[in-house]
DNA sequence: CCACCAATAT
DNA sequence: AATATTGGTG
């Protein structure tokens, strides 16, 4: 028969020699259809009449891989006839009748394609579609055996397959379908070649490939997965993997996977300390992942000429605050001397997180505690996206909006992650108010760490939120201090105030302000920031002092 | 080799 | 805009 394993070689032209039967009543345009098929090297049977026809398919049911027959209004019964009897064979009805309902009548009892004469050779050409789509879509495993070879060949042409089927059939790298028209014939393969669709093999948010078949059945169930992470409870070190195919060609290997891909972060429950916790489903995920990515990994091989092996891609953390707490965390764990990107990765646990990635963070972390940005500092303000601050007189107090976040949220030992890190200093009083190297606030909105739950908590034993009883105080007419403003709007936590809760916020702030502003020997409420000292001397001597003590509390205020 | 940093690439 | 990478330095 057509198909057996030898005949796979055959293949590497497909769909040259595909079988066809050819039905059609009219020898005529038998003989012109047939002459199109054959200059594209189909292989044509051409029968006369339906009983020939159906004794031909039923002694040799796999003989061919696709039908093509007439249907004329003297041969309906017939050529329905043969429908019914082909069931597993694609085949395609042609006609000269204009005719909806026999078209339908076609396509309901199992015709693949209703096609009106004269045939193009465009239709004729690709005729072999119905083919691969019947191999590869045959409901259940009703596969007919004829298309099994057709199926593999395809399925590894486009390496979806196991190896195995890989293994068998040295697959065609060119997808070469040679014919009368050397322009289609390109059309086609390159069509071929987009089936990976590697340039973009995974999207964030929701981004669908545009991909055919069963690559995006099996696109989409990394894809879905994907989706269903980021609205479930499991918040995922998000990687974007980046593809580039010139690239990083030969790091497919499994035992590679782990390591950048699906980088997982457990985050549900209480994650207060939970650099530890359940791996267990994030680990299988990222068994999802993998296998999905070499898939695609797989797929994105075919356009690629020389090798079998596939670009891999660099995976993207994406530092959500969870990761970044767990972060600052083993930062603080650590202290300031001893984190160094290699124990800030053992400390962090975080599977498929790389001492690069960590570093990297840590770089960034440390530019922004020493306030390398600076300026960030005030224009940032004017980002916010918020309406309601829009009007407030620069200098009032901004409040951070400690996200709702939580309420079980679990302490760690040092209760905080703050942006400055040296609030991590067991003895907080006064010291608050030097911020050696820190000559400023931090600039807000950009860090996750900006707006880390805790750092909101009442850790120094003042009042985040003042009794409600309290009036409202009057908007203090210079003040110095500043709450971390973290964004409203932060994506990370999703939660957008309204207008109610910026008020009542804003109120409070005041009260908490005006209180560290009239007992400035208290420890600074936590989100407040130690004024700078230029404006704590610049607002001095506005008030008429000009001389200060050029150490204050053992640390230089200036020199 | 590692950490750090700045610059640059993606 | 946020990360990754790179290249130089210690």
């Amino acid at each position: 028969m057509v198909c057996t394993a030898s005949d796979l070689q055959g293949w590497k032209d497909f769909p040259k020699g595909l079988r066809v039967l050819l039905l059609d009543g009219d020898s005529s345009s038998s003989a012109e259809i047939r002459t199109k098929l054959e200059e594209m090297e189909y292989v044509v049977v051409t029968y006369c009449n339906e009983n020939d026809a159906l004794s031909a398919i039923s002694s040799k049911p796999d003989t061919f891989h696709v039908a093509i027959v007439e249907v004329t209004t003297s041969s309906h019964d017939g050529n329905f006839k043969f429908l019914e009897a082909a069931k597993d064979l694609p085949t395609i009805m042609i006609s000269n009748i204009h005719c909806l309902s026999t078209m339908m009548k076609c396509i309901a009892l199992g015709a693949i394609e209703f096609l009106q004469k004269p045939l193009s050779e465009d239709k004729l050409r690709n005729i072999w579609q119905h083919v691969v789509h019947k191999a590869f879509n045959a409901g259940g495993s009703a596969v007919p055996s004829s298309l099994k070879p057709i199926k593999e060949s395809v399925a590894s042409i486009l390496h979806l397959e196991s190896e195995n089927s890989e293994n068998d059939n040295p697959v065609p790298k060119e997808l070469e379908i040679s014919s009368s028209d050397d322009d289609n014939d390109r059309e086609l393969l390159e069509g071929s070649d987009k089936y990976p669709a590697p340039s973009t093999p995974q999207q964030k948010h929701g981004m669908r490939l545009v991909d055919d078949g069963d690559c995006q059945d099996q696109l989409n169930c990394l894809l879905e997965k994907e989706c269903a992470e980021q609205d479930g409870e499991s918040k995922s070190v998000e990687t974007t993997c980046i593809n580039s195919l010139g690239e990083g060609i030969s790091q497919v290997e499994n035992t590679q996977l782990p390591d950048k891909e699906g980088i997982k972060e457990e985050e549900n429950s209480a994650d207060g300390c939970g650099a530890a916790s359940n791996d267990d489903h994030e680990i299988h995920d990222q068994d999802i992942i993998s296998s999905s990515e070499e898939n695609k990994s797989k797929a994105c091989g075919l356009g690629n000429s020389s090798g079998t092996k596939v670009s891999r891609k660099k995976m993207k953390v994406d530092w959500t605050p969870e990761l970044h707490r767990k972060f600052v965390q083993a930062v603080e764990q650590l202290g300031v001397n001893q984190a160094i990107p290699s124990r800030i990765l053992e400390l962090m646990k975080v599977e498929g997180l790389t001492r690069h990635n960590v570093a990297s963070h840590l770089q960034k972390y440390r530019m922004h505690k020493r306030h390398i940005l600076p300026k960030q500092d005030d224009s940032s303000w004017s980002h916010s996206k918020d309406p309601m601050r829009k009007n407030c007189y620069p200098q009032r107090p901004v409040m951070a909006f400690p996200p709702p976040y939580h309420s079980n949220h679990v302490m760690p030992v040092a209760p905080i992650y703050p942006p400055w890190g040296h609030m991590a200093c067991p003895s907080p009083s006064v010291q608050m108010w030097v911020s050696p190297g820190y000559p400023s606030w931090q600039p807000q909105e950009i860090w996750p760490w900006k707006s880390y739950p805790g750092m909101y908590a009442d850790a120094w034993g003042c009042p985040v939120t003042p009794p409600p009883h309290s009036p409202l105080p009057s908007h203090p007419p210079q003040p110095i201090f500043r709450f971390e403003n973290a964004d409203a709007h932060d994506k990370s936590y999703g939660i957008a105030f309204n207008p109610m809760e910026l008020q009542l916020a804003d109120e409070e702030i005041d009260k908490v302000v005006i209180e560290a502003i009239s007992k400035p020997w208290l420890p600074l409420p936590l989100g407040l920031k130690p004024p700078s000292t230029e404006s704590v001397l610049s607002e001095l001597s506005r008030q008429g002092i000009s001389t200060v003590p050029s150490q204050i509390n053992g640390s230089k205020l200036l020199q």
